[in-house]
DNA sequence: GATTTGTGTGCAAACGATTGCACGACACCC
DNA sequence: GGGTGTCGTGCAATCGTTTGCACACAAATC
């Protein structure tokens, strides 16, 4: 089979205590000595097991990495970035796919948690009392949600919607929509709250949804915008918009000339449809690497200290392109 | 920390090999033991150390899965139906991006190599003899790739690229190119070489590239496209040909009025754009499922035996849509 | 009733590393 | 020249499972 630290210790005639420590202590090592054990390492090809150092140590240098859909275009970024950064740091990315549904997200935070260090979810769809609850078990970090004692990062949405309505506000439109996302989701609760505090008494926001983040979803949901008569609408992600672009546009209603549309998340597709979509873009990748920096720095500190829980808040930003425009009829 | 079979073995009155054996051959036990154990198991909330069991049976239940770049919209649909069947059948998906690099693709296997059963390449970049290599530390399943000895999951793309070709002869086409992507991509290649041969003496066609497959690098060669003065290209895939049609139209060149374009992939995307683009059609999802099993079945197979490698071919389909055309000037 | 055949459990040795402890060698100090 | 350190290395226990072997007991065989 595989060569193991005692092949080397053979070849290298010292005790399999001093191969270990020519790798984790060189220092300590008469220099001769180290060099002649790295040379056998190396001559046989020896790497250490992971396994098997899991087991003594207690740590795996694995990280479990649950998304609610790895489909869903806002996510690939992310990983990309979190796999890096793991990497970077010597560990490795166990990815789960937990199909929007909070039942298995939780079972998949249970069957990871054997072989990892930590696990983030990212836009989970689990209860807030179960996340503590799991988080007993395992260290856990969180993308996109808040929940205290919890390391997370998060993508400031709120600032992202009141920008987009606002931008709505200042084209003219007076009647708005928000298409939301999925029940369970912290940034869709965001957003919606934001929203109408943000609308005041310039506009009236009508909440539709909840939908699941699907261009289908965006589709079937377009004539329903059409009956309640709103000149623009913001939606929870851009799939979703793009969906309603579609929806409008079979319906015979015109994006950005009868409605403007505004997405959220800035993923490659808004720049491909056409109109291209005015979108709030959200850094995915930086807060696939912070999530995982900070689930690291949380279990390398020590058990014992109460740490506070860190939390980063990334900024997000309003892209303006060919999806929205003035409402039919305004002045301008 | 975490409740370990010694655990249950003491609520259970019997030794640990017992709880043992309640898990994996149940049927050896008297039922009432057996019960005894499942249920002070249940009560603890027993999980097997997963680590601990690969330690002494040698198996992980781990399978490593590289990819050249996962922001790739091609992988997303794959790697997601890879983790669900590995899933099913009780393994996790470690992830890893090689970025496009040989190198850093052969390391991912070597790092991976000591904490799962086997690796799937999908579409790799390393040289046939690397993997052939690798392929005897540990067990490999390749996508769009084939080398003797090895199982593979390929997509039909010969069979793609021909008929593709023949829509655009069929439309009038005379003078066509193919954008070629990475050098080392193997479905590239196979590509090249069918567009010639399928074009015969009904046309001339051009090579352009190699590029990487990004949408900047098909921006980028769309000039060189107007230069060589074809009607219609094939490109290798959509991530490119989108590229191409965004930099032909920078360039006052239309499409599909005065370039036609192809893509491969059927990615998300191509729905999206406008013109909406003509495709192959790919199954990403099942050929992450076959090469999961593809996988498994192989790791299962005894040491011995001189097992066939299996080889599994996916079918690919044209689907028009508008970013092709007869030529300008043609009669029709 | 002695011998064979099962059946259900316990025992203990792996698996491949890490790590606290012990110990010999050597240098240093007074 | 006998204590006192320091340094480099070996020893062996440990992590949490699996699994071949042994053994006690019961049922079946002659």
């Amino acid at each position: 089979m595989a060569v193991t630290i005692k092949d080397v210790a053979r070849e290298a005639q010292v005790h399999m205590s001093t191969v270990s420590r020519a790798f984790s202590m060189p220092h300590r090592l008469r220099p001769e000595t180290r060099d002649r054990v790295l040379e056998a390492a190396r001559i046989l090809g020896y790497r250490p097991s992971r396994v098997a150092r899991a087991l003594t140590t207690g740590r795996t240098r694995n990280i479990g990495f649950i998304v609610a859909d790895i489909a869903n275009p806002f996510f690939p970024p992310m990983i990309k970035a979190a796999e890096h950064t793991a990497r970077s740091r010597d560990h490795h990315l166990f990815i789960a796919d937990a199909s929007e549904d909070p039942a298995i997200e939780a079972e998949l935070v249970d069957a990871l948690a054997k072989q990892v260090d930590g696990v983030i979810l990212c836009g989970p769809r689990i209860a807030n009392a179960k996340i503590e609850n799991l988080s007993e078990t395992i260290p856990i970090a969180l993308v996109n949600r808040k929940v205290t004692g919890i390391p997370s990062v998060t993508m400031d949405v709120v600032h992202g919607a009141r920008v987009a309505i606002r931008h709505l506000l200042d084209l003219g439109h007076e009647r708005l929509a928000y298409v939301s996302g999925p029940r369970q989701s912290w940034t869709n609760t965001q957003i919606r709250r934001t929203v109408g505090a943000t609308a005041g008494d310039r506009g009236t926001v009508t909440v539709l949804g909840p939908n699941t983040p699907t261009e289908d979803a965006g589709m079937a949901v377009a004539a329903e915008i059409v009956r309640t008569g709103v000149t623009a609408v913001l939606a929870y992600n851009d799939l979703i918009a793009i969906g309603i672009i579609e929806g409008l546009d079979a319906l015979g209603v015109s994006v950005p000339g009868d409605v403007s549309v505004i997405g959220i998340d800035d993923t490659v597709l808004g720049r491909l449809t056409r109109p291209r979509l005015t979108t709030i873009n959200v850094p995915t990748a930086d807060a696939g690497t912070a999530a995982v920096d900070l689930l690291l720095q949380y279990t390398a500190g020590d058990e014992d200290a109460s740490r506070p829980a860190a939390h980063v808040s990334l900024p997000t930003e309003l892209i303006i392109r060919d999806s929205t425009a003035p409402p039919r009829g305004s002045g301008s």
